[in-house]
DNA sequence: TGCTGGCACTCTACCGCTTGGAGTGCCAAA
DNA sequence: TTTGGCACTCCAAGCGGTAGAGTGCCAGCA
């Protein structure tokens, strides 16, 4: 649609960024007088009205109506966050807090909650942070336990003293001895070993050799792999949703109520999180870039987090479309740092 | 302050019935014409007038203003569910529908978060579960494997194959072997019985014939100890939080926000959950007889649920106070009891 | 050509006023 | 004891007027 964006005049540059600096503070149209006043520029308000024609024909502002201010668009904030935004470097006292907070011997999970804390706590809107995946960390010991009748308890100790149980149906009863040896055989395997390898090597192995393995080490294969299998427990921990309920502009209890769903049923809110593990670096989605209706008002700023050069999962922050960018993607930055170190340091 | 509220005449108990039911149902305050039409009691809006302000000094109703109907007050809740009310059976659609969730083989968890989800589904509003307790649960199995250093993973398994992990730190690093010595020192003296019992074994021994014991045997017991020391974690799974978005009396955002709060802190409403366990029977609190300042617009109606003649934990749900507190008290009664009877099915 | 002041215009938010409807309380009569 | 009647109160909604903010356009100026 717009000829040349990217020869947009400085001038407009300059006011557009002014513009959504003003809006993003105090949420109200920002008028050509209250611009002419602050952008630093020295132009009358008939100049800055003139420009500010020209940026409502390329669509980055709009006014709501005749007689008020404008207000950023989608693509404004978008034109602004890409080639516009200077970011801010954090205050040094937020950074101390994270760190320390990041920094405390606890579980993966714990500082994942911790991280979700520290988002919204800081950029008094909702953070969210993925569980990390162990794809890649290393088998270090797994358990098998006779329940009842058929089922089994598998328990998995990986990388750094990660625990997963598993509960398994087998295909007949197995004695504590029986699963015993089962667990020896795959300890004496695999300990030390990538889990996508040990994976990899299971397969491989019940295909090829199949015939060639006694009973106790099949099953003790089966199970691995059952175990192995089901662990895309894909998940993400939220904190500070209530935060959102102070913005005026997400009030409306219909929306409020579909985002809370959302939330709950996180199952869009992976997806969507899911897009950003692949793109490296911070990755922004404003209003309905989403293409989820019930974020139409917000914008989510993502991270991805990894450790060991492996990337993790990713965390972010939610919030209405006007935010403070320049702020937020630094904050959602050096979380994703801090995080990635934190977990890095357990193993 | 009331003189003889349980002499209030039938005929004025009859109003305060209707008015109560029609306020339920649409929310509006309750004027002396629309009474004199449905109360069913064939006298003139005039005569109905004498009785409202009857009641109304009894503080049973009030009216917002001069010129509006009338609302029940608390008091007038109160006095409705204490002595008016005649609980609406079940109807036969929802009772089979929760009958089938809850018989679904799942583990307890999944039945607790089942029986959240029937709650708010069936009501449309808050449903509120309790973990159960295991307090009677009983000791089947432990597990322990050495993670690094010092730390000591525990793996327990309860009655019915209830499994959980617990991270323990020991003073000094143990070989899996002697863990596993341990562990079977300890499921040979306790397998099969009750771990309050096995708790109160533990202290008593530990004290009394520690002298007696060699290092194996009080390791096992230190560890043992840690293990059920710290199975207080007392927790309960919500569903439908959002379904209190539709009510327009709720829709106050400041009191919403508090109230999430609360849902997400956990605290208060445990505490109040708390309190319930101990009433056997339907627990009913009203507006703010509950003592929290955001659950002053709400009821929460609840019921403990047992399994085994023991009460493991407590159901419930919340919703405004202008609730049909005569369908949700089956609803609530019914699923106590199928909940429990799932949980019994699994021993 | 670009900038500016001036001016007419538009729209919102707010205030005060009026009106209709709903419901009450009280009183006198049945 | 119940009832119809009546005056009264209050809210909600609609209406008109006004002030304020901001716009678009235009003519004049550098």
């Amino acid at each position: 649609m717009s000829d040349i964006p990217s020869e947009l005049p400085d001038r407009a540059q300059l006011m557009l960024r002014s513009l959504i600096d003003h809006y993003v503070r105090d949420g109200q149209p920002v008028g050509s007088r209250t611009l002419a006043r602050d952008a630093g520029l020295d132009l009358s308000p008939a100049t800055i009205r003139n420009v500010m024609a020209d940026l409502e024909e390329l669509g980055f502002i709009c006014s709501p109506h005749t007689s008020a201010g404008r207000v950023p668009t989608v693509q404004g904030y978008r034109f602004f966050v890409d080639t516009l935004l200077t970011v801010q470097p954090l205050d040094s006292h937020s950074i101390e807090k994270m760190r320390i907070e990041l920094s405390l011997e606890q579980s993966s999970k714990d500082l994942v909650a911790s991280a979700s804390g520290l988002l919204s706590g800081i950029t008094h809107m909702a953070g969210v942070v993925t569980l990390p995946t162990h794809e890649h960390a290393l088998f270090k010991h797994v358990e098998f336990l006779p329940l009842s009748e058929n089922r089994v308890l598998a328990v998995l100790v990986t990388g750094e003293d990660e625990v997963q149980n598993r509960m398994l149906e087998a295909e007949k009863h197995h004695s504590a001895a029986e699963l015993q040896q089962a667990s020896n055989y795959l300890n004496a395997m695999f300990a030390g070993k990538d889990l996508a390898e040990v994976r990899a090597t299971l397969l491989h192995e019940m295909q090829e050799t199949r015939s060639n393995m006694n009973s106790m080490m099949l099953t003790a294969m089966q199970m691995a792999d059952q175990v192995l299998e089901a662990r895309q427990n894909e998940d993400y921990v939220m904190a500070g949703q209530t935060n959102l309920m102070e913005f005026q502009e997400l009030c409306d209890i219909d929306n409020l109520r579909k985002l809370f769903d959302a939330f709950n049923q996180k199952r869009d809110i992976l997806q969507l999180l899911d897009q950003c593990v692949r793109s490296d670096g911070i990755q922004i989605f404003i209003g309905d870039e989403s293409g989820y209706q019930m974020l139409d008002e917000c914008s989510m700023v993502t991270a991805p987090y990894s450790a060991n050069g492996e990337v993790l999962g990713v965390l972010g922050v939610i919030g209405p479309t006007r935010m403070a960018y320049d702020r937020v993607i630094p904050i959602v930055d050096a979380t994703a740092r801090l995080l990635g170190a934190a977990l890095n340091q357990k193993e």
